[in-house]
DNA sequence: TATGAATGAGAATTCATTCAT
DNA sequence: AATGAATGAATTCTCATTCAT
């Protein structure tokens, strides 16, 4: 009774779908969001631009299933390292976990670091992304106080401060930035007894 | 026709300019280049839209001369570290002095922070903003090396990271930011036998 | 390919064909013919929107395809009142069908009150619509010819805005109307020797 | 200070905003609201359609306007005849009022009639639009009941009724319609003894 | 210097309609 | 017969900018 089968409908709807969010999200991190149009979504999508609007209430809705997407895989992620066993191999686990998603991520985190200064489009999309932040320093105070090291919310605050600023960074140039001997070395510093020398030597 | 003298007139100007600078200022921190118009930007002032064209080129200039603005002032900061004749002292003075400019252009941070991921913004403010973020890591290698630190390229990575990453954490949340203890913790790790230790123990 | 018949075909036909004037008529009453739209017309009756046009040209024949319904039903409750053999039962036997035809086109009558004062809308729907009008205050006027009352030309313009107006109000509010007193009201100014009465001579 | 006069600007705002007002009535009642755009509005006026937005918060708040200064006008004139000291005199002068009203609100009245059935609309338009019927009814009611006319309540409906209609059907072909002599005739059957003679004894 | 009316280009969004299946 | 993906034109609205005064 339809035309295309439903699966077939499924299909070509999903493949639509994913055009239009990775032409957003392409579009969003490298001219940010607020200049990007609709039109251009579309036309970088190859479709017509009212048809995005048959897959999204708005350009609103397009930046929120792309945060979906991607925190989705970030928080997957985080949470892997959380499982471990050892509470000394978390913080590694989840500083490598960083390695693997940043560059994942790359234009996900040019849309989320282009916006995060701006509370008014934080708050349309929805609390979890506006308490992103501060869970994850929460995370880190608590992997740093399970090694007892000292002065552990300072800490955490360098730490994230580190990660956060490493990420953005190797955002703004990828093919150069050593991101996986920076993030080796931030290991070391907060592996074994690295806190009581720095250096590894 | 004119019942003001020149010089009135010049104060008059001036005064009008740095009304409109601080509104651009405040509206771009908080809503975003792209998303704060031109006529929001002549209310917060309190003077017509029309006015801010015989002040500015455009937007764009008013964007511009933020960034001249700010831009010297942190410049002029960072070459006072500079002067330092102790090697070993350049480093705390540079973190130290971040300590003062931060706070002092918190929201010409947040502008830069919602801006500097795209590329087409930042070749419309010249060439010495795109390369702000080289030289300071560049700054910073030359630091590490004069204090003879070990890989001190990708020390000078790290460090940037953390001065970068907890410049954005005091932006989001001034008010709770312990902006101070956690830059002395910085300090004290870049200093003396610091790096042969991590811990002050 | 089809498992249907012919027959059972048609029958399908006719029932989404219902569906849809059906599912027309109740928004084009309620929200007006211009600001409904065809979706909206589909979802309503519970069909797709390309459906709509297999039966169909377009949205302005649906629009047609209610006038020609409804008009039709119209028309022939009026002619059976033509029907009656006595001039003087012509009058009251007109008033009182509009007292059973109102309630069954409340809709219609919403329909066709939302769009007569456009002169556009009412071309497109064929001379018989916009004629509509006129032929009615004819019919009146002769019916009042009929039974000699004075200035019929006057009185049938009064008797015409009375059934118009108070078919009016009941549609704005059918829940309330006193539709039935209403028309007997009037029955009995028209009837009798009411119109010797009527006039203040 | 100011390039034009305040009073100057003051003129040509007045000018401008008069011309989208008639501009937008004119085609309100002429298409409808729902189908006439902002552009036509605008270029009827002559003007741009940018420049709509300066007077009008949008297409709603010209319709709005639009009422506000026609149902003005209007109960202004029905105040007049409540005005009148002798209670007979009262219904002859609202009727004859409109007699006057209606001519001059010509367009307005096609935009009223147009759209008064859709509820949405008439709740964008403020509860005094959306009272305006019953308030009449009450009046008229009111009315006849002090010259002690008999079934004031149904009465009212058939009185308001011809109102109406008539109203809409000088506005439907007001250069034929023979209006002054149909509320002539409106007048006198409700002067004087009429009432007693109108019932049907 | 300053205003604010005015513009025109472009933004987001809606919608009637088509068409492959 | 029926679906729903897709389109393109139109619509509402925004905004940077100009200009007469």
């Amino acid at each position: 009774m339809s035309p295309r089968t439903a699966v077939q409908n499924q299909e070509v709807r999903a493949v639509t779908r994913a055009r239009l969010l990775n032409a957003a999200l392409e579009l969003f991190a490298t001219r940010g969001y607020a200049a990007t149009s609709v039109d251009a979504i579309a036309d970088e999508a190859g479709v017509s631009a009212g048809l995005l609007y048959h897959h999204f209430d708005g350009k609103a809705a397009v930046l929120n299933a792309i945060f979906e997407q991607s925190l989705a895989d970030v928080q997957a992620t985080f949470a892997a390292a959380d499982r471990e066993s050892d509470a000394r191999d978390r913080l590694p686990a989840l500083l490598r976990s960083a390695l693997a998603i940043v560059p994942r991520h790359r234009q996900f985190w040019a849309v989320w670091y282009g916006l995060r200064m701006q509370k008014d489009v934080l708050r349309t999309l929805g609390p979890s992304v506006a308490q992103f932040t501060k869970a994850i320093v929460r995370t880190l105070e608590q992997y740093l106080e399970d090694i007892e090291w000292p002065e552990a919310g300072i800490e955490a605050r360098l730490l994230f401060a580190q990660i956060d600023g490493l990420c953005q960074h190797y955002v703004l140039d990828p093919a150069h930035y050593p991101l996986e001997r920076v993030i080796e070395r931030l290991v070391e510093r907060y592996t074994g007894g690295a806190h009581h020398a720095n250096r590894a030597h």
